[in-house]
DNA sequence: CACAATACGGAGACACTCTCCGTTTAGCAA
DNA sequence: TTGCTAAACGGAGAGTGTCTCCGTATTGTG
């Protein structure tokens, strides 16, 4: 790639990550590009898409995913509290801009997605998470992990649009992490 | 009202139940003006939000929902089918439009939502089917009917957005069963 | 230093939302 | 019936956003 181009497409990122934290996945793109200090067509032409403009925003965020992942499978406690610990923080992962959640999860599982490296991070971590629970037997049978990040997601997506707080979704997510766990 | 307001009202309703069913719920508002006949000024006047629509267009099918939450009070079976039966009711009733599940769900106790009314309906629902089921001591307690409509809810707007089938929302929603349910 | 190849940028086509206001109509009172 | 007024209509157009096209400018290589 020319040197300029991957200048702006630096830029683009940067002004691109403000902008959507500050205003959601909403965010008008041409303001984006304005900040930026680039035209429209430069814009697109990096990232035809919102989501491919996403993914790649997201990109530095998904090494946190494991990180955060490792650290809530050394810590202490109960499956359960294992297991809720995991929930909130996936919640948090894909919780980063508004209308995130919805995003992701929507995402899950479609093949199509320009996001779709993202979301087999997260449904990996996921998968872990599940393995070392099911190794001890905690877990009931029949449950992947798509389908937790499908619930955890939607959760996390109703808890974005609410405008719902930790505690509130709290209870939310004990409700499925105790219908997964086996009885 | 005079008469032709009344009858431009109807009409609107009766071309937006039609458009919404075909195109979700993004579908423009100038399109439903233009098929109905009228000019965007009036679709305006008489509702002047997109949600302002919603409601009105859902008024007959609130009937349903009291209907369709005895049929399965009255139905038989152990608790956990009865709860299942009721949640996958729930998805159905809120998944008239695309886009219906996310947003009624994100309406849920929000009240200043314009389609408060509907979402109490809901959730008055819910609460029968919980009040029944807690009577017989088959809930774990603290568990609320709000919290339950947010659960399914937000199973319904994954499904949406994702379009998965029934099967693929089964699962999840016999872990949400499973996980309200006393052990 | 010349000259492709690459990238830029912003005007503009198109789509949608919502308002404003001149025009039309319903319905009542005489 | 007729005349009048409040009520309602409708569509042009302003505002905002998406995305493309293509003439112009920059890069870096031979």
């Amino acid at each position: 790639m020319r040197a300029d181009a991957q200048r702006n497409r630096d830029r683009i990122l940067e002004v691109a990550r403000e902008v959507f934290r500050e205003q959601g996945y909403d965010a008008s793109l041409d303001l984006v590009a304005k900040r930026a200090g680039v035209g429209a067509g430069t814009l697109y032409r990096h990232f035809p898409t919102r989501d491919d403009l996403m993914d790649a925003m997201m990109q530095s965020w998904v090494d946190r995913v494991t990180e955060s992942t490792d650290k809530v499978l050394a810590s202490e406690g109960s499956d359960r509290d294992l297991l809720l610990r995991w929930f909130e923080t996936y919640v948090e992962l894909i919780s980063l801009h508004k209308g995130g959640p919805a995003k992701i999860t929507t995402a899950m599982g479609n093949p199509e997605s320009p996001i779709r490296s993202k979301c087999q991070v997260l449904s990996g971590a996921a998968a872990r998470v599940m393995e070392s629970l099911g190794e001890r037997g905690a877990l009931r049978p029949g449950v992947d992990a798509v389908q937790v990040c499908r619930l955890v997601g939607g959760v996390a997506s109703v808890a974005d649009q609410s405008e719902l707080d930790g505690a509130a979704v709290r209870p939310l997510l004990e409700v499925v992490a105790d219908g997964m766990l086996a009885r």
